[in-house]
DNA sequence: AATGAATGAGTCTTCATTCAT
DNA sequence: TATGAATGAAGACTCATTCAT
């Protein structure tokens, strides 16, 4: 029945928009049952508790999130290089439009660094690990890394990055800058008096930076351009 | 009376040790009073209350950090460049070391970024926000990058660092990558049959990235070496 | 369902027995939910909280008091003196049966007064504020004294009351003797050397200098007579 | 030495100030000895809990209320039915620029009665019964009485009272309507659409009916005239 | 007389989760 | 599927009071 289906996505959705608002803390189920207009036992019944509704919204983090590196990944006419330039103005402004999907990745990578330490495995609550989606998501949350991985092979290709570059190394580099970056959107944001650059200035930098440290010597025709109208 | 300032310590370090191994929900106030060996009540007579006493955590976190960086900055016989190499792994090396700390830090990234929007600054705790060490925090969290944007001035001067790169954004730049090159230590860090690289693989090409993106034309005599003991 | 109403009264009713014997501040809610023999999340669940349940049981009291006015109101035979006379008896005998209702009913009218002055309005508790019940009571705590309005009214017809007296004033001068005259009972209790007096003695001189305070020049057949059994 | 008296006096100032603003029990102790300037610890030297603080508040209270009634008996060139008269509006004034004091003697009062029955006696708290101030106040608190009794023997003497009235309770019938009016003033002023009168409009009118119940065949040569900028 | 750090019992309140219907 | 009353463990926080100095 589709119908199952359905009422499950609208809880999850219920609970995308209040996590947004109010934070995942601070959000109720009571509050997420009645933001969707059911009882709290049905929704007890679609997921098993609340961290296994945080993990499902977290699997469709990583759905959406994949999808973008997709779209970027298979868009037509540009080398390598300028999809990676691309990829981190999409993933910021993803982050920035899906604020509570993006913390959602970023808490799952530190889960999964506690997962693989033995002695921090144990601090992990145990309702996570039972999680299917959790179970899940430990299969699948590398495939956005693939396409990005799979651009730098195309730029290597295309020459628009250096050829000697390891592309999965390059990737993984190129998403710590992505993932840094974002949070650094916080601090260089605060008004300080001796504090010279901001969220604006930063991001043209960066992103020439990025591409120094990328580039090859064969230069697409159009050399890959920093867009500034993002914020 | 140094008594007071020790007892305060005390605490602190208390929090230090079992938010590190329970986390920081999981610790209760009394779990705290109970491992230093005083009752509840003289607990929140030197911190306010709980977010306060993660704040004071914070601020130290802080404090600490500055240190790293100064001392990597005022290290002595070494080049902006390789001060800048040395950095990445001192700041990961505090990471795991320093666990809790660390996750100080980059929470009040988040924090400050709520912080900076008007939107957002509601969700942020009340308690937070009353917490004097929260608006100390303000003031000083830019510290430490400073002595960061020093090494890459350095650098310039030094010739290890191309001349044309604005210090400020540069360092920021760096920074970002050091803070998600620090995350991704989690996720590749997974044992997955598809998944190429792992921690070890991987910090060696970032840091060859790193100084590739940042390199001027002089090269120190002895080229920044990439020192692997680390994990 | 006249199950959950139930529940609601059961609570109630446990509240005013412990309130009774231990006091309000003495009673503790798991107190109330263990006499009722539920949990205490389910107390919570019927009233907010302990100054909500209190502002319901002082509802409860305005409601009690409302009747007590109505049926003196509505007894046959009487003229408004006599029901007046009545009334002074039943007020005081409620209140020394129903002592917690009554010192509801007094409690609310000092909140009432903190209420109405701009200056003490926050001195009163939040949670107090906040209650639909003290809401409802700000609407209704007029009630009672309007069925002795109608009282003196009565009087004025019948010519058991002087006719030159205006209804409302003369009777909340009525209401003032009442609760100053149930307050004297304490002090005069006291069996000091030097006090000639005591309830029993200030009870008939107290009534008779009410009526002649009303009293019109056409007298009842049957005089407003004097219970003394009261105490 | 006349030092400590004037500590013990600072510390009930400071406490009538921060009761006042504040409620008794949202005043702490702490806040108290601040006020004053001076330790907890020595707070407790001079009153040996918050119990007993707030008895001696109330001995004050009972010492200045006794105050106001002697000053009105001692005032010269009046009848009875005039002092009595002034009392009220004395008494109304005085509970209106000393909110917590005459709440302290209306407290008093209550502790009084449950002192006098044997079965609610065990509800005050053990404090309180400890309190030498509240000894004390067991034997003095009919002075003030005292005073009004003296003042109907006057007025039956001056003729301004009738002759058949018997002192004593014709004085605690009055006193009854004193208190019950002050308690009065709090629902009265509620603007209602439905409530015809408000503290101006009711005081006159019941000085009128007070005088009326009274008042003896020989008038004063000035009627006993109402004043009406008391509020 | 004086300090103020230290105590710890006391309680309200929250909310994820269950289960009888 | 669906309900929502019922549970109860969990935990932060207060503040009157004491006592070593």
């Amino acid at each position: 029945m589709p119908k199952e289906k359905n009422k499950e996505k609208l809880i999850l959705d219920a609970a995308i928009r209040l996590f947004t608002s109010k934070g995942y803390q601070a959000t109720r189920m009571s509050d997420i049952s009645q933001e969707v207009g059911m009882s709290k036992g049905l929704t007890y019944f679609y997921y098993k508790n609340k961290e296994d509704l945080f993990m499902a919204l977290t699997k469709k983090a990583f759905d959406q999130f994949k999808d973008e590196f997709r779209e970027v990944y298979l868009s037509k006419g540009k080398t390598g290089l300028e999809k990676i330039t691309d990829l981190v103005i999409r993933v910021v402004d993803f982050a920035s439009k899906n604020q509570i999907l993006y913390d959602a990745i970023i808490n799952f990578m530190d889960l999964v660094k506690k997962y693989n330490q033995e002695e921090s495995r144990k601090e992990i609550d145990p309702l996570i690990l039972e999680s299917q989606h959790f179970q899940k998501l430990l299969e699948i949350h590398h495939e956005p890394a693939k396409f990005g991985v799979m651009m730098v092979s195309q730029g290597i290709k295309d020459g628009s990055i250096r050829p000697e570059l390891q592309p999965e190394i390059t990737f993984y580099t190129i998403w710590s800058m992505i993932i840094g970056f974002e949070k650094m959107l916080g601090p260089v944001g605060y008004d300080g008096k001796e504090v010279k650059i901001n969220p604006e200035s930063l991001q043209p930098g960066f992103l020439k930076l990025l591409q120094d440290m990328l580039k090859g010597t064969i230069q697409a025709s159009k050399p890959a351009t920093v867009q500034t109208s993002l914020f």
